[in-house]
RNA sequence: GGGCGGUUACCGAAGCAGUCAAACGGGGCUGACUGUAAAUCAGCUGGCUUACGCCUUCGGGGGUGCAAAUCCCUCACCGCCCA
């Protein structure tokens, strides 16, 4: 079994041990993200340092550099950035989202012009599987399109149709592969399939029940948090939840805020990303905790803006209960100054800081003593 | 001592009679960010006001003119050149 499920105190909150060909991880757990083969500003010991078990990286992006060449020269991702735990790809699906002016859809794959020299870059169910296989990621995602928010009922019908079927091609196309490479099933990556449908309850337990049938390794939620209302999004989750395979890790793809994630946790998912930890640090802006409880009935963090004037003489750390390299040295005033001339390492110290307040909430999560 | 040129908002710098509270940069302030085209993007940056709008500004003072940052006189300071 690659998913074993541990004993729960809580109703709902799930908590298990995901086993991958580069070691196991505790659920739930939050990715940091490296897509382009690097968590921006972070080195991989940092990584390891901060408690991050796993990180997540992108077929898209690290395709046109430096190249699957390159990679297999290294051979994989692992070796080429020093990341020896597992690694999860994505499989280009959400560029077909967020990059949607720059390509087509054919019932082939995608196809886009890149933005960094204009050439052209096609997505197969079965190219991004090679690729992924070629980077040596331990999680391997199936190509899907990320249809937009809002969207008609019928656009999302027809949009999941796709993804359906590239879901299907994925699948067998890896199974080939497998078959071919004679993997022990150690050394096996596992594979996920991605629920999508919109917001549409029709869509989405259709999507569920499909995917279901085809016996993923584990199943990601996608298409949400890309503009809908929390309500909405609550919806939508609880309907998959209902009908995914409880054996099965559950990935709410890109979500989230530290309280999007609790709550998600809450309703049953085991797995996130999301760049909000590291771009926000990037940005300014650090997180903190007001409670020592995820479960606190009041907000139990705040968020501050490093850059904001109030904290031009604050001698405090970001987070008094933090551990990080950043907390237990430096003070919100000296990063404010870093952040407005602009020295690199404010971003660096508030990213370290960011991933290790995520981290602590995903221990905290997982049943774990912080 | 003489001859030019200059002095504009926090800084730099346009504007050279009305459409000027004054372009554009920088700096400053604030906000956004959810499978990363994101060290990015947006707003504000004379005062009062939610806004409409009103008020005070373009080195100082004095003029001309319906109207002046823009023209004239004068003073101060800065720069270059000549003695």
């Amino acid at each position: 079994m690659r998913y074993v499920r541990l004993h729960s105190q809580h109703r709902r909150i799930r908590r298990g041990i995901l086993t991958t060909p580069h070691g196991k991880i505790h659920t739930p757990f939050f990715m940091p993200i490296a897509t382009r083969g690097a968590v921006k500003n972070v080195s991989p010991d940092e990584l390891l340092s901060i408690g991050a078990e796993i990180i997540l990286s992108n077929t898209y992006h690290l395709i046109q550099r430096p190249g699957l060449a390159v990679l297999k020269k290294h051979h994989g991702l692992h070796s080429f950035m020093q990341w020896d735990g597992p690694i999860l790809t994505d499989s280009g699906g959400y560029q077909v989202f967020s990059l949607s002016k720059r390509r087509k859809i054919t019932g082939e794959g995608a196809t886009f012009r890149s933005e960094i020299d204009g050439s052209t870059i096609h997505l197969t169910p079965e190219n991004v599987i090679d690729a992924q296989l070629a980077i040596g990621s331990d999680i391997i995602m199936v190509l899907d399109e990320c249809p937009p928010y809002p969207c008609s009922y019928e656009y999302a019908k027809r949009s999941l149709a796709t993804t359906l079927l590239w879901a299907e091609r994925g699948k067998r196309h890896f199974e080939k592969r497998v078959k071919q490479r004679r993997l022990a099933p150690a050394s096996r990556p596992l594979l996920f399939g991605i629920v999508q449908g919109g917001v549409y309850k029709k869509l989405r337990d259709e999507s569920a029940k499909a995917l279901g049938a085809l016996d993923f390794d584990g199943y990601a939620i996608g298409g949400l948090a890309v503009g809908e209302s929390r309500k909405i999004r609550d919806r939508v989750l609880a309907w998959n939840m209902k009908l995914l395979p409880p054996d099965k890790p559950r990935y709410l793809m890109g979500v989230g805020t530290p309280a999007d994630i609790v709550d998600a946790v809450r309703m049953g998912v085991d797995m996130f990303d999301c760049v909000i930890p590291t771009r926000e640090a990037r940005h300014g802006r650090a997180y903190a905790r007001i409670s020592n409880s995820t479960a606190s009935m009041k907000k139990w963090y705040s968020v501050m803006n490093l850059r904001n004037e109030k904290y031009k003489f604050d001698k405090k750390p970001i987070d008094p209960r933090c551990l990080c390299a950043a907390c237990s040295t430096f003070s919100r005033s000296y990063l404010r100054h870093l952040f407005s001339v602009q020295e690199g390492l404010a971003m660096r110290l508030t990213t370290i800081h960011n991933l290790a307040f995520y981290q602590s909430m995903m221990r905290e999560l997982q049943g774990l003593r912080l």
